[in-house]
DNA sequence: GTATGACCTCAAGTAACCTTGAGGTCAACA
DNA sequence: TGTTGACCTCAAGGTTACTTGAGGTCATAC
C-alpha cells in the first residue's frame, strides 16, 4: 500500500523484466502452462538476444487471473473476452483493470447463484426424503442439465 | 407430496422399469453418457430378455445427481465416494438419501465458499485498482494455486 | 573443457467425459 | 416382406487443458 515502488511493483525498466521460471515461480503456473497460454493468446511475452521469453512485470497479474478463471471454472477460450479490455502490450490502466474486474465479478456472481440454487433445490427435494419427483428441479431436465457438446463439463 | 403414487413415484412392479431412452429423456443424460456412468459404477441396470437395460426408476434420482455433480465440478470418480451409503440394487430409503445429500450440500457449500473468497479478493485487490502485488491473496500462489497433475481442472 | 541448468520447438501423450461410427439383433408397423 | 426404430457392443474420435519427451541452443559454474 505505502511502499507502492517496493520489489512487487510495476516498473518500466526493461531488466525489470522476468523469464519464464521467475513468472512460473511467482504465479505457480507450470512454464508449459504459461507457453500454452501464450499460445491461446492469453498472454503475451517478447523475446529476448536468446530468443528466451521475456515477460513485463504487469503479465504477472494476468497470469494469476488465468488461474483464477481455472479454478471457477471458466473456460480459457471464454477467457480472451473476459480479457478483452485489457491490453496485453501494456501495463493495463487502473480504469482497465477496474472495467474487467467488474466483469469478473459477475462471472463469479453467476457461478455463486447457480450454485445457490443447487443447494436450495438440494435442501428442497432429496435433503426432506420426499420421494415424490414431480415439482423437482433436480430432476427436471428442461433448464440446464441436458447435454451440449463433447469434452468435460464445467459449473 | 401428496400424490405420493403419481406417475412419477417409486414402484417396484416389473414392468414400470425404464427402458435407456426413456430414462434419457427424463433425466437429460445422453444414452451414450447412461451407458459410461454404468461402465464407471455410478449407476446399475438390468438386462431384460432381449438383453436390453431396464431401470428402476429410483436410478432417475441417482442420475439427477450424477447430472448436478458434473454441473458443480466434481470429479466422477470422487463421485463413487460420495454415492457410498446410497445402495445401486434396491431404492434407497429416507435415512440413506439424507444422509448422502448431506454430503452432497457440504460439497457444494465448499464451492459456493471457494467462490466467495475469490469475490472477496477480486473486490480487494483488482477492483480497487491498487496495483501492488505483495498483500494479494490473487497473486499469492501459496495456497492452491499451483498445478496438481494433467488433466481440466475444475472448481 | 565439460557439465549443468534454463531455456527453445514441435510432436505426442494424458485425463476427464463423453460422442460417433461400424456392424448387428429384434419387434412392430405398413 | 421390408424397413424403421430402439437397442446392443466395441473401438475410435473429440474437446479442454495441459504435460512429457526428444532433440537442440546458450551461458555460467567447476
Amino acid at each position: 500500500m505505502t511502499d507502492y515502488r517496493s520489489n512487487d511493483d510495476v516498473r518500466a525498466t526493461p531488466d525489470d523484466w522476468l523469464s519464464i521460471g521467475e513468472v512460473s515461480a511467482r504465479t505457480g503456473a507450470a512454464v508449459s502452462a504459461l507457453r500454452f497460454y501464450e499460445e491461446l493468446g492469453l498472454i503475451a511475452s517478447e523475446r529476448d538476444d536468446r530468443n528466451q521469453r521475456r515477460y513485463p512485470r504487469h503479465m504477472l497479474r494476468r497470469v494469476a487471473l488465468v488461474s483464477v478463471a481455472k479454478r471457477i471454472g471458466i473456460p480459457l477460450q471464454d477467457l480472451r473476452e473476459a480479457f478483452a479490455d485489457v491490453p496485453l502490450d501494456r501495463p493495463p490502466s487502473h480504469q482497465e483493470w477496474q472495467r474487467a474486474s467488474r466483469g469478473w465479478k459477475r462471472r463469479l456472481e453467476e457461478r455463486r447463484q447457480t450454485i445457490e440454487r443447487l443447494e436450495a433445490e438440494l435442501t428442497g427435494c432429496i435433503g426432506c426424503g420426499c420421494l415424490s419427483m414431480k415439482a423437482c428441479a433436480l430432476l427436471n431436465p428442461g433448464d440446464a442439465l441436458a447435454g451440449d457438446g463433447a469434452g468435460p463439463r464445467r459449473l
